[in-house]
DNA sequence: CTGTTAGCGCTTTCAT
DNA sequence: ATGAAAGCGCTAACAG
């Protein structure tokens, strides 16, 4: 903590002489650790130390606490794109795992994780897009003591856990799930078709027009960007097109949000004028607004949770490994009417 | 961090050792300083270090870091409601404005900051909305060394700051500002009209109204609760009425965006069915969608991201204050028609 | 240019 | 029931 010339932040040691005792009976009254073999500290003792910290206005320097226990008590979700509904339902879900073992989840939003890792200590870390060709670096943390946990679909662990959704499967199984219901649907993607970089999500979509022999139709596909303004203008122009396909699969749940913003504008109703569906099934626990069909797997973020939990608090010992999440259609009103 | 007990976290006196070299002189490499009154490390006693700490993978021990130095590199923002574009903000703006300084901020999404306190050590603290009745508490922590940044509209700085913005002033213009353009206003407000707990947003357009001459009708100020089903539920009720106001005014961008949704979902265009206006103007420089008119501090994100920053480098020394910031209003497609 | 030394604030045996 | 002392991993004077 930058502080005050001035002001000086008062340590146990203040407390204790102030409490006149040593530092070490100020540390087992405020951690409520039972002190040495006994049993306890005497209660005036312990009134006499909480009301000296209490005059001072003692706060525990924290980081010294972490140096000697090695814990800190908090999770590092190391999170890109945090508007999107499904950062905010794994936070969510860890807070709620984390409550009860008092682990408390920061978030880095949109950074480079590794800067971080130098900076703060905390007792897993998260990370929800890791870079290509970084399974070594991850490899070489894990091997110097670090709790990690990356969602990844390829990346092989390698003394950290990797979470893997299978993407592809659950996005042909939407995909499917759309084109038994309307006769054209459109793809909002961020890189539209783009050959060089067709993702998963896109591609499960190619295949599954291409396997009822349906040609695929760029106009259809356009690229949205990876910002709101970009995603939005693409749903925009591919909505307001008088050729526009029955339905649009957005490959996230942010991007079908931006589809929904452009349907309200144009005064086309989801699930009436125009089906509307995403991919990451974030809003089961959230529900905001109109329910949005989706594909995603089922109990995903409670899962993540325990597991992230799990390694911080060191209750979960087995040996790092993959878990996989099988994705399923959750059907909702932007495809079914209102 | 947690660590297994067959892994060590290697140490700077490991890598010292392994590279032949003492620990200060490890120190001196890998944070890059000039070692004591000299200019440098010799060349290859670098590379040396440099190599010993990448084969060990060593990952300097934060929390020890910071014990010695007091700084840790990283800024706190508590943030509730970390969907509300206005909290996106608030985190892009001091992301931008601590970089140069290498200051990265940790997010935590809706918890009490007092526990985190306790466990993180950062070199600010940022908080969107403090209880009531934490005056006492701030002074003390502010006493304590901490850097304090508050927002609240009526604390006094006390060895912290408090970053204050006009909303009663602000929402009033923006309430006459609708009633001049629509003959009838409605009011989503997260607990309506009730008199126990009427927020300045709501006393503002009641005082809007009631200076007019104009009566308030509480079929048109249901409450929105605070979560975005109610929201979005809410303002679908009010817009499905064949009895609607021809404008709404949202005490908050995420309402706004719930009454966007529920817009779209009746098929009502923005600025052309129905007027919108939302307070915080925090997509000015974000633009998800449609623009959407609203009243906000002009530079509001960028000012407090420089305080926040300045006092957490330490840069700004001035005595902590009261920092107040006007609004404006800015109109946008929800209220001009598209 | 590099090593030695002395702590930072805290927890944790081990005595008493 | 409490205190003395050691040491976590690191940095910063100072010596050489």
């Amino acid at each position: 903590m930058a502080q005050e010339s001035t002001t000086r932040r008062p340590t146990i040691r203040m407390v204790a002489e102030r409490a006149g005792v040593s530092a070490a009976t100020v540390s087992y009254v405020l951690s409520g650790r039972p002190g040495a073999q006994a049993s306890g500290v005497r209660e005036d003792t312990e009134v006499r130390v909480r009301s000296a910290a209490e005059e001072l206005g003692y706060v525990p320097n924290s980081s010294a606490r972490a140096v000697r226990t090695g814990r800190t008590g908090t999770i590092l979700l190391s999170l890109t794109m945090l508007s999107d509904p499904w950062s905010l339902s794994i936070v969510r879900a860890v807070s709620r795992a984390g409550a009860g073992a008092g682990l408390t989840p920061l978030i880095a939003a949109d950074t480079d994780w590794r800067p971080l890792i130098h900076k703060v200590q905390t007792d897993a870390i998260f990370i929800d897009a890791p870079a290509k060709g970084q399974e070594d670096l991850f490899a070489s943390l894990a091997a110097a003591g670090h709790n990690l946990i990356v969602l990844h679909p390829e990346m092989e662990p390698a003394g950290f856990d990797v979470v893997r959704s299978e993407e592809y499967a659950g996005c042909k199984l939407l995909a499917d799930r759309l084109l038994d219901q309307f006769s054209t649907v459109g793809l909002l993607a961020p890189r539209g078709l783009d050959p060089t970089n067709l993702g998963r999500r896109a591609s499960a979509y190619v295949d599954a027009l291409e396997a009822r022999g349906l040609s695929v139709r760029p106009e259809w596909c356009p690229p949205t960007g990876d910002d709101e303004t970009s995603a939005f203008q693409a749903a925009l122009d591919l909505l307001r097109s008088p050729d526009r396909p029955r339905a649009v699969m957005a490959t996230s749940e942010f991007i079908a949000q931006a589809a929904l913003g452009a349907a309200a504008v144009l005064g086309l109703r989801p699930g009436v004028d125009i089906g509307i569906a995403g991919v990451g099934n974030a809003f089961d626990d959230r529900t905001g607004g109109v329910g949005l069909t989706s594909v995603g797997p089922e109990g995903f973020f409670e899962a993540v949770a325990d597991l992230i939990v799990g390694r911080a608090t060191g209750t979960d010992t087995s040996p790092r490994r993959a878990h996989a999440f099988a994705w399923q259609v959750f059907d909702r009103e932007t495809t079914l009417g209102i």
